[in-house]
DNA sequence: CCTTCATTCAACCTATTGGTAGAATATGAG
DNA sequence: CTCATATTCTACCAATAGGTTGAATGAAGG
């Protein structure tokens, strides 16, 4: 599975950016269980994206910042790809941000 | 659906790369049906990712030079967050290269 | 203790995904 | 015309993803 594949994720990710926080705190903004947000939690963690640490009770989550999955390698090998289509693609968004 | 999640269409957009190609040629080095890779190739290009150009009974495809879907949106918005993070991961990725 | 809070585990359900096979369409070749 | 080639269309199927609920675990607080 990739990682990267679901939105949720990228949210829970995007939320991370921003510095830690518990499972409750990343479940809290989105309509579904907290289970459910527990669940794409492990997914992040077994693809080595976030890590976990456990302070009591409470599991607080951060974001791995030497990720070594599938899904950062893939993006490594398709950074050239993506880098020389970079500049057509920030002119076209550009247009798009009105 | 993020496009960019199957392995099988990012071997496509990889095959591409190196220049166009007809269905049956991107079809020809996976063990599945044409009719599997040619669903993907639909896939792709609903995503803006794959251009389709008919030359009689051939349907050739190559790389849209300008994507706008939302994968291509989405990397653009997650650019920042990796470039962050694609020094430690090079280094990483330097180290398995072995 | 007992209860509350934070989280996971286990079982289950449904929609989607990625695949198949076979028929249909349309172009090209003899 | 007829046949082969290139591709898609239309079901169909199995596995998986993403969600649910309810019970279990385990730490904190009165």
């Amino acid at each position: 599975m990739l990682a990267l594949a679901d939105p949720t994720r990228r949210a829970i990710l995007q939320r991370l950016g921003t510095g830690e926080a518990r499972v409750t705190d990343l479940a809290a903004p989105f309509a579904m269980s907290l289970n459910a947000v527990s669940k794409h939690i492990r997914i992040l963690e077994r693809a080595a994206l976030v890590q976990r640490r456990r302070n009591g009770r409470e599991h607080v989550l951060s974001l791995n910042p030497a990720p070594l999955d599938e899904a950062a390698a893939w993006i490594e090998s398709q950074r050239q790809f993506w880098n020389a289509r970079l500049d057509a693609l920030e002119a076209a968004l550009a247009e798009h941000e009105d």
